[in-house]
DNA sequence: TTTT
DNA sequence: TTTT
């Protein structure tokens, strides 16, 4: 009934823009977020946390992220599943974001830092495609488990 | 370096809960939260989200919730990975909650709804353990995607 | 840059449905928000905070919503300022809300318990308005701390 | 039975630390949070926040935080009320924040771009005061709406 | 009575 | 000036 996640990390790669097969843009990036206590070996002190965006935020997104960035992400938890290539149920989770706030503005070329873009979703039930329609079919899918894309179409589609 | 996770939903078994070797408690159960629209054809319209929880949290949790209750769960998205029979790396995706509110007391017995209990985790750093040590190994673990328990171990301990 | 918050409560009141002049809905009402710890004295338990909604949810939870149910509300902090009659600067701090879960149904008439409705605003930026325009001019506002009403206007429309 | 806030946003002011009359340190400062949509009139367009935080948090904020910074700040809203010297009764609503983020290290002098410290509250039930003491009762507060301090006691304290 |  |  109520499913809401807020997140501030930093990206573990530059996005990933793609289209599905309609031409709804889509784009992934992974957030390492660090946690506020060290285990006892000392290992593993972040998550990295999988964010997915839709439409205008995608798009957005793949212009002005960037591997390394201070970003923070509001959205819901979303666990998918599909069938992989041996039959067998991949569970997916990830963040489904509807608003991104860019913390850092970009360093190079001078670097003002004059606050940083943001970018809000605004939900378009119902509306039409936008994108070029090229689905990056195989193209390397940080999220998949074993390195073949996730088939990411018009039923992933959040509203 | 921000993780905040809010759900409310309702379980989808009775919680189950075990002790890692050191004697800590851990409870975990899976929320159904469902989504705030429907999808195109029909179907899947909720997400099904595991939850943790540990020490006197976790007993409370295990005493208090029962399978279909609503409840309300605050925490952080989590992202282990073990190593599975197949010597594959495995990944867990789930929400360790520090605060659980019962939004539904019982209703067997002739039904008080007179607000439902709650708890919140107070941490405790390097605290000892507590329980009574009994580790469940092989009970069924519903977080598992291959039928057997996955091993929660002390280095799972989120502090 | 991001102000988020989530409330669980009762409402001490049942809510109240006004119009703007242009004949958008408002709906205001309180929500008591027990605290997790009980001070020293044993007094001031829980925190009464002010929610404002807007156009459709305004119209769903005047409808649903009833004293002393528990509510589930997402939304964010907003500070608005209005002279008084005595020309000074008051300020008024509320919750705007976007979205709303009744987690408890009507109990009168056979009460059923399934589930309770629930409902989220869809911002329509630019949108005509609403509701039949009888604007209540003169009703007891429970936000006033003067027993006046708070002169709630468009411009006071949070899009 | 749930109060959770997290906001992003900027320093109007240095912080401000006092102590209580038992030498409980106490930080007040106030974010200013852009809003993500514009009014019609172009007018107002962030909320003025006013933040508490306490104990080691206090100190840490007074130390790290300055006027202007971007800085995350997790918590719940409380309402407290005190009477003024004309015998009213006034409301205060205010975030008082368990968790920090420094999203913004210090720029001058070299200005590093590290990451930025943190700091979550450890909640100490029935702790002892820390502080030396020496409690600033005539200091300027930002948040009294008549320029005389609030007073702030350890009635106030949250826990 | 405000930040960038 | 409050809810259960």
């Amino acid at each position: 009934m109520l499913n809401r996640v807020i997140l501030i990390g930093r990206l573990t790669k530059d996005p990933e823009l793609r289209y599905t097969p309609s031409g709804v843009a889509v784009t992934q990036f992974t957030l390492a977020v660090d946690r506020p206590f060290t285990s006892q070996g000392g290992e593993r002190e972040a998550d990295f946390i999988p964010v997915v965006t839709w439409r205008q935020l995608a798009e957005t997104c793949a212009n002005y992220l960037r591997k390394g960035r201070l970003t923070a992400v509001e959205g819901r938890i979303q666990v998918r599943n599909y069938e992989n290539n041996e039959g067998k149920r991949v569970y997916v989770t990830e963040v489904v974001a509807d608003n991104v706030r860019f913390l850092e503005s970009n360093r190079e070329g001078g670097g003002n830092s004059s606050g940083g873009g943001a970018m809000r979703e605004e939900p378009s039930y119902g509306g039409g495609g936008r994108g070029n329609g090229n689905y990056a079919r195989n193209n390397q899918d940080p999220f998949s488990d074993d390195g073949k894309p996730i088939d990411i179409s018009d039923d992933d589609l959040p509203f």
